[in-house]
DNA sequence: TTTCATCCTAAATTATGTCTAATTCATCTT
DNA sequence: AAGATGAATTAGACATAATTTAGGATGAAA
């Protein structure tokens, strides 16, 4: 998504145009897939000295809220991406690396829909290990 | 999962069977199908009133691993249940009610397989709003 | 220029645990 | 049945991380 895209989203919700939503937009558009809140605070606060925690978790929940990012939950912690398409994401049990992986299939929410419910939205975490630490041979095997 | 197998399982892992323990069995296997450490300590501190939570977290831990429980996070919390089986679960936005629905697909994770990955587990989380909740009439409508 | 959303500072809150060290007790061994 | 042994439990202070709050200052947009 182009940063123009991004700012009319914030102007369609009524959100303002700041100098510190700015500085957010950058670091997700340059940003590895994942983040977390801290992750975006250590950046921005690099070139926006006077930004604090609580101004860059008011960003992050305007930012979703346009439409502009998606989060999960995993590990603790709240995830946020851009990737706004129907995805898995993988959380290596070992490193604590994510990553994006396909789902094969369509309609995880239908059976939810059949009972009656309205779907918001699927979350789909798969944990495991991933193949850098495979091959590190760093896997705890389950005795029994 | 019977007293006597979930028993069998802690032995298997060379756990002990003490009273605690046999009290946070017995709370899940009457309990509404998803709960939290906090639910456990809460109920089981009724009957057992000299247990501890650092006690309840022990044990979820311990039972857990004997393959007594399975867990998942949503809503900033670690949740366990007893359903061991392949499903999804719903977490209504309104009431914060969790509800198992199925999974109409298998081979969730190939994905994460054909690239490599080891997987362990797969969890799915649908959030929306439940008949209860919907027939009230609050569901907060997206306007824009 | 006015206004109200937004930001800042700093502290509080919430959630989920962990730690220590003394005691108890489940299970094993004899 | 009576030790022995180490795992489990206890009390409750402490830890840590993730967020939220309050209230005054600032500034984006009309
Ligand atoms: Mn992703
Ligand atoms: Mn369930
Ligand atoms: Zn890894
Ligand atoms: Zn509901």
């Amino acid at each position: 998504m182009a940063l123009t895209e991004q700012v009319e989203k914030l102007k369609k919700y009524n959100f303002k145009i700041t100098p510190q939503r700015l500085r957010v937009i950058e670091y997700i558009n340059e940003s590895p897939g994942h983040f977390t809140a801290e992750d975006v605070y250590k950046s921005v606060v690099k070139v926006e000295p006077s930004i604090t925690v609580a101004t860059v978790y008011n960003i992050l929940r305007a930012v979703t809220m346009s439409g502009i990012l998606t989060s999960f939950e995993a590990n603790g912690t709240t995830w946020y991406e851009t990737n706004l398409e129907k995805h898995a994401n993988f959380v290596c049990l070992s490193c604590g690396k994510i990553e994006d992986v396909e789902i094969g299939c369509n309609d995880l929410g239908k059976s939810a829909e059949a009972k009656g419910f309205k779907v918001n939205n699927v979350d789909v975490i798969i944990r495991g290990y991933c193949r850098e630490c495979l091959s590190k041979g760093l896997i705890p095997e389950i005795t029994n």
